[in-house]
DNA sequence: TATTGTTATACTCTATAACTATA
DNA sequence: TATAGTTATAGAGTATAACAATA
């Protein structure tokens, strides 16, 4: 007898996959329209609000590793949205921070966001829209994933 | 008055993007101990319980070009785990097929995803997990995704 | 000409590891 | 020696476009 090997959309990660492969894309190609990436927007995201970070945090609060922040602000930079500052008191540190440029870009960018959100879950009720945020956050929270800004 | 810009993980997609991401990655560490990709996962999948099919047809189940698969396929038949041939009927047509070592591979692959559902989604209550399931798959049908494999 | 695949090229995203400059 | 960042390198994943062979 054959082995059993459930459909891979059984898989509810195959599933999450696809759906969230599809969002992202739909929303890269209208960043791309305003010349910004996904990564790029979650740095710029993440700057916004506050006056500076290190790359160190930028790093811890994006889950990724210091290179891939210093490699992503570098097109950022080039693109006059970031400006990169050494600390005065640490001459190691590094800090990076939002130009005006890139702060007045940022709302423009969110715009997107919540627009390529409202597209892709139209078709979801309130009721399972709140349901799905719910179930999101509790995973985001129990797989130890940094969810919420620190501050 | 500043402009209002709601936290980025407000949005559906960033969660669903995090969490895809986490248990992605996690089936990744699984599958590199075993030597394959999860993208090589998918596509031997694909090809499990079929005799063979061409390229152009992976891609379109998988939602990939061709040229994708053809990479693919290439990483695949370096490793044994499928083959190559040509159509006997049509001259430009290939076709490409499981060896047998890759179809022995599957089911142990496949028992992997199931662990790593069961690891990433086991705080869910059941009643959570149908829901899920069932708002993705709305989703992925809403969204035009092929997610259901067509036979 | 249209179609099937492959190849070439390119870019994003990300990691690891080596390295530099401080502390 | 430990830490902050950068640089170098690499590889997955994917796309586009040019190309070859065949229909």
């Amino acid at each position: 007898m054959a082995p059993v090997v459930p459909e891979l959309t059984a898989h509810l990660g195959y599933r999450l996959r696809q759906v969230s492969n599809h969002v992202s894309h739909a929303f890269a190609r209208k960043l791309a329209a305003q010349g910004v990436t996904v990564a790029e927007w979650g740095l710029m995201r993440t700057l916004y609000g506050k006056e500076r970070l290190p790359p160190s945090r930028l790093a811890d609060e994006m889950g990724m590793t210091r290179g891939a922040i210093t490699k992503l602000a570098d097109r950022l930079i080039a693109k006059a949205l970031v400006s990169r500052e050494a600390s005065p008191d640490d001459g190691r540190a590094q800090t990076l921070r939002l130009t005006a440029k890139g702060t007045h870009f940022v709302p423009r960018l969110a715009a997107l966001a919540d627009q390529n959100e409202a597209e892709c879950f139209a078709h979801l009720s309130v009721r399972d829209r709140t349901v799905l945020a719910r179930i999101l956050t509790e995973t985001v929270e129990r797989l130890g994933l940094t969810g919420v800004p620190v501050d």
